[in-house]
RNA sequence: GCCCUUGUAGCUCAGUGGAUAGAGCGACCGCCUCCUAAGCGGUAGGUCACAGGUUCGAUUCCUGUCUUGGGCGCCA
């Protein structure tokens, strides 16, 4: 194929150049044409004249003129005009734009996608802690993040996707523990569990499957347990507790953690090493039936057993960006813009989550990531700021890290406000909104809203409204050009002679307009991969089903005209072929039937 | 208090330094003897929170006020 004749838009700005070179010899600007809205505004507008009003101390329409009047003569434009204030709004032939049919054939799965870009990038993404099912606020991060992994992979970079397995922190340690107390609850040891700990059911089938495996190897006398604990606050499971009691419960849970290290020995290992697996197995079963795939899982326990924590806190002491304090090492987090320095190692010698979370990035670097995309919480804004003040500290490019955060979802039956809470085990998990909305419309409901706006989810409203959801909408029209295409091969019609169709007969507004529409695809692909916004393309898929639907129902594609229902037919595979190359980039399926 | 975020149609939300600001849902009126009516066409509905500023041009950028939600631990 000929660029000339796909690529209208470079064309036209080829033109504008030469004409610019002829009314201003010398000056530069940027050539921006743009879709206008308004079909009576042709095909593409530039506002070059505008531009230059100011540079050439001339009226934008004058300069408008003269542009129009110096542009080079070519095929593809049937008319050139100045309108409104200066516009220059362009007509295109309409061979010029059918001509893109052609190419949506001939190029398939890969129309759209972008040039191989330059550069490793990674998307990390979901990196919950595995100490329970994923719920639905996981479920919206897994959306958003296998989404814009794949639009940035179509849109040409090499994209690695990460989960960060935060297993080595105290988050497991109370799992593991959860567990046991269950476990021993089992065997009549009963110490009251306590509010803080996991309180799910899957913690008991955890404990059930220990006992099962070692019966009672793990039974420790309930009292030897609580000897070694601070005591509970006195009322132990009764709504708000004041702050000196919530300080009361985390203590009492860590001598608990405690008392299991230390009767268990070597065995609290078992424990620890099966509540993990066991939610990282069910965790990622999780995920791959909702189409999201990781590359890497990456252990935050490794980054301990290579002594790449205490490599990189001795490296930023070592450049002098530490202090002591209370007996605690902190970083000077505020020298690279931070509101407060930070502690990286606490004053009983542990590391924080942030003493491995820099060695996290730090290994990234080391990867030879050359972008790194972090999805998080949004309730983890305020961290960013001393995440790149570390990077900064170790002379690593912190401007290669982005980081998009994503807002809670608040989940609504009815107009009653479902409360969630992880440890208390009261909380929708996404299996659950799978199974009810199904997986289509729960990926693409997720991405009908930007990621960094908070989201209210209605069960009730997705569930009975699971039938309106756009994704339907969407995906009719595929189901409906495989449908049509079906009539047509039992009538023995053959797919592989369309592109050879005369796409000349393609001549009402409707086809122009759906023909210039599936040429906006690969520019829509570029933008919003620019802009990490997979929801963008969301939004388009659906206006381009509406073009759709309103063609198909304006026009017959199975007429008696052979060369026009060709062409028709060769439009219609296009339009099929370009909603599939979007609907897998969002991981939603495109059915032959609905 | 500081930082971030939000305000667009009755509701839920897109969008843009440009021309007459859009969609879905809801409401109302129409369209299946015809390729899938999970569809289409039409009507009604707006001071783009408010006030200044920058600009040839601001709903979009800047400042302030009000407003929505979130974050400010030797938790992870």
């Amino acid at each position: 194929m000929s660029s000339q004749s796909t690529d209208i838009k470079a064309h036209l700005a080829e033109l504008l150049r030469s004409a610019l070179a002829s009314v201003a010899p010398g000056t530069d600007a940027d050539i921006h044409l743009e879709r206008p809205r308004d079909a009576t505004h042709g095909d593409f507008a530039s506002n070059l004249a505008m531009q230059l009003a100011r540079a050439l101390k001339e009226n934008p329409r004058k300069i408008a003129e003269r542009l129009v009047h110096e542009l080079p003569r070519s095929a593809a434009v049937l008319k050139a005009e100045v309108a409104g204030a200066g516009f220059i709004n362009f007509t295109v032939a309409a061979g010029a734009k059918t001509a893109i049919v052609a190419a949506v054939l001939a190029q398939g799965d890969d129309y759209g996608r972008g040039e191989r870009k330059p550069g490793k990038l990674q998307v990390e993404f979901v990196s919950a802690n595995p100490t329970g099912p994923l719920h639905v606020g996981h479920g919206r991060g897994a959306a958003f993040g296998a989404s814009l992994a794949s639009l940035l992979a179509f849109a040409g970079h090499e994209v690695c996707r990460e989960y960060y397995v935060n297993d080595a922190g105290r988050q497991m340690d109370i799992l593991a523990v959860s567990t046991w107390l269950r476990y021993l609850d089992s065997y009549g040891e009963h110490i009251p569990f306590p509010p803080n700990a996991y309180q799910g059911d899957y913690v008991r089938d955890m404990a059930q499957q220990v006992r099962e495996a070692h019966g009672d190897r793990y039974v420790h006398p309930a009292a030897a347990v609580l000897a070694c604990a601070p005591a509970a606050p006195a009322r132990p499971d009764e709504g708000d507790y004041s702050k000196e009691e919530k300080d009361q419960l985390e203590a009492h849970l860590d001598g608990l953690i405690a008392a299991a290290k230390d009767l268990l020995g070597e065995e609290w290992h078992y424990i620890h090493q099966h509540a993990l697996s066991e939610q990282l197995a069910d965790c990622r079963e999780d995920l791959e039936e909702y189409g999201v795939h990781f590359d890497c899982w990456f252990s935050e326990r490794s980054l301990y057993d290579t002594g790449m924590v205490a490599k990189a806190v001795a490296e930023l002491e070592k450049r002098g960006h530490l202090y002591e304090q209370d007996g605690a090492k902190w970083f000077r987090s505020t020298h690279f813009g931070d509101e407060k320095d930070r502690v990286v190692q606490r004053e009983n010698g542990l590391y924080t989550y942030f003493a491995s979370d820099i060695a996290y990035h730090w290994n990234k670097f080391e990867r030879g990531f050359t972008r790194i995309v972090d999805i998080w919480g949004a309730d983890h804004h305020g961290y960013i700021p001393r995440v790149k003040g570390a990077l900064k500290a170790l002379d690593l490019e912190a401007d290669a890290l982005d980081v998009a955060l994503v807002q809670f979802v608040s989940l609504f039956r009815g107009t009653e406000k479902v409360s969630m809470s992880t440890r208390a085990g009261s909380y929708v998990t996404l299996r659950e909104l799978r199974r009810e909305v199904g997986n289509d419309a729960c990926r693409f409901f997720y991405l009908l809203r930007k990621q960094d706006q908070s989201l209210d989810f209605d069960l009730d409203l997705a569930k009975s409204q699971s039938n309106d959801n756009p994704v339907y909408y969407i995906q009719y029209a595929h189901a409906r050009v495989c449908s049509v295409l079906a009539q047509w091969r039992n009538a023995g019609g053959d797919e592989r002679g369309l592109k050879d169709a005369d796409l000349g007969a393609l001549v009402s507004e409707r086809e122009q307009a759906l023909a210039a529409k599936l040429a906006a695809f690969p520019e829509l692909i570029e933008s919003a991969a620019r802009d990490g916004a997979p929801h963008a393309l969301a939004f388009w898929l659906r206006d381009l089903a509406a073009d759709f639907h309103a063609w198909y129902n304006a026009e017959r594609l199975l007429v008696d005209d052979a060369v026009l229902k060709q062409a028709r037919l060769a439009l219609a595979v296009a339009v099929r072929q370009v909603i599939r190359n979007g609907l897998r980039i969002l991981g939603v399926s495109a059915p032959e039937s609905m």
